[in-house]
DNA sequence: AATTTCAGCGTACAAGTGTAAGCTTAATGT
DNA sequence: ACATTAAGCTTACACTTGTACGCTGAAATT
């Protein structure tokens, strides 16, 4: 027997179809403004008209996409801080995680990096948008953990950032093995800043 | 009275015509893989077919680009490093001069940062191998100066270009001050590394 | 002087695009 | 029970795209 389905659940439905369908498209040769509303629509099995009815048009679309996009990454960053522990190290541990999500969520970490230096000035500042709460949760972090002025700890967490997705992007483009050596690499960058902060706390200049 | 010139001639100056049409097109909301072949030849003045007589196709003028592109900006980096005397710092001089070629050749700059996370394998692995060369230089210099190991050196070069390659990215979609803000950070942030990697040389661990 | 080469042009076509207009049909509101 | 609403469809149109084909005229070669 079928489940009866009301209008909204059935649209709420599509509307989902469209976002899984937009986000399949989007592999390493696709980027939204490449992505047309007709392979959109063909891929979530509608007519290709049928998409205005939840979607103004494929940029309307594309903001929906950076927002989860960048939602479900601060998630993951939050549910590793609650994982690591005194004795665990916290730059390994979150890493690790972040290097597991990209390699397993490829289009997605994608779409972040694509549109930060994409081709439409909404999407790249709706990714911007979204790297500065990321970079934001890891400073209050970095501040409290570190105990060091709140200056310091946002100057250490931009340039964290700012490394681990540079280093994110090179992964997306090689073999796992190779993405282990990068995840080192970064571990240990990460370390140089960590310290010097520290260094440049003792004694600045 | 007019120069006569050769057909060799003639041929190479409507290729550099082509070319610098390019990086005209190659603005803010366009990337070489949403440049049509009939847009260049309209701003490069030729006929659409006649694209072909220098060109491939416009992947075959993206990675002429992309060189060209990496040329400018190592030889930039290059002359930069020949201006720093014992007493001037690295650091400051290197980012204000990146800064500097950065908003006055945005197009240039912009096709580097596009294309390393565009839709083309071919021209990311061609921004790759340049952005590897540039790092390299980097790390040579860094290696020479700072009296540190081969691994070391890569390891911070790495991280400091890395870091103001993300920079200038959000430099190019700001304004003049806060542009200079950006640097100020950026000074700090390669700082740090510096600043780390000094420490970790003199007590590993 | 005669011949060959070739950069650049105009025409033409198939394929793909966004989207406007109007229809169908099943869930919803009364 | 009937009227309304709205998700999804089909058709249609005006564009833009890459590129195949063949021509022209001047430079280069012989």
């Amino acid at each position: 027997m079928t489940i009866k389905k009301t209008r909204e659940q059935q649209k709420q439905e599509t509307r989902q179809n469209i976002i899984n369908a937009a986000f399949d498209c989007l592999d390493a040769e696709k980027s939204l403004s490449s992505l047309s509303l007709r392979e959109i629509a063909r891929v979530a099995g509608i007519a290709p008209t049928s998409f205005y009815r939840h979607f103004k048009d494929v940029n309307d679309l594309g903001l929906t996409l950076v927002d989860e996009a960048g939602l479900m990454l601060r998630q993951l960053m939050r549910s590793a801080r609650s994982r690591i522990t005194v004795d665990s190290n916290a730059i390994d541990t979150s890493v690790d995680t972040l290097m597991e999500f990209i390699t397993e969520n490829k289009n997605i970490f994608r779409v972040l990096l694509r549109e930060h230096t994409g081709t439409s000035a909404e999407f790249r500042s709706a990714v911007q948008r979204e790297i500065q709460y990321f970079i934001k949760e890891l400073s209050d972090y970095i501040m409290h953990r570190q105990q060091i002025s709140q200056h310091l700890a946002d100057l250490q967490s931009e340039a964290m950032v700012r490394i681990v997705f540079s280093a994110g992007a090179h992964a997306l483009d090689t073999s796992a093995c190779q993405q282990r050596l990068i995840a080192e690499k970064v571990k240990y960058q990460l370390m140089f800043v960590q310290l010097g902060v520290k260094q440049f706390k003792l004694k600045p200049e």
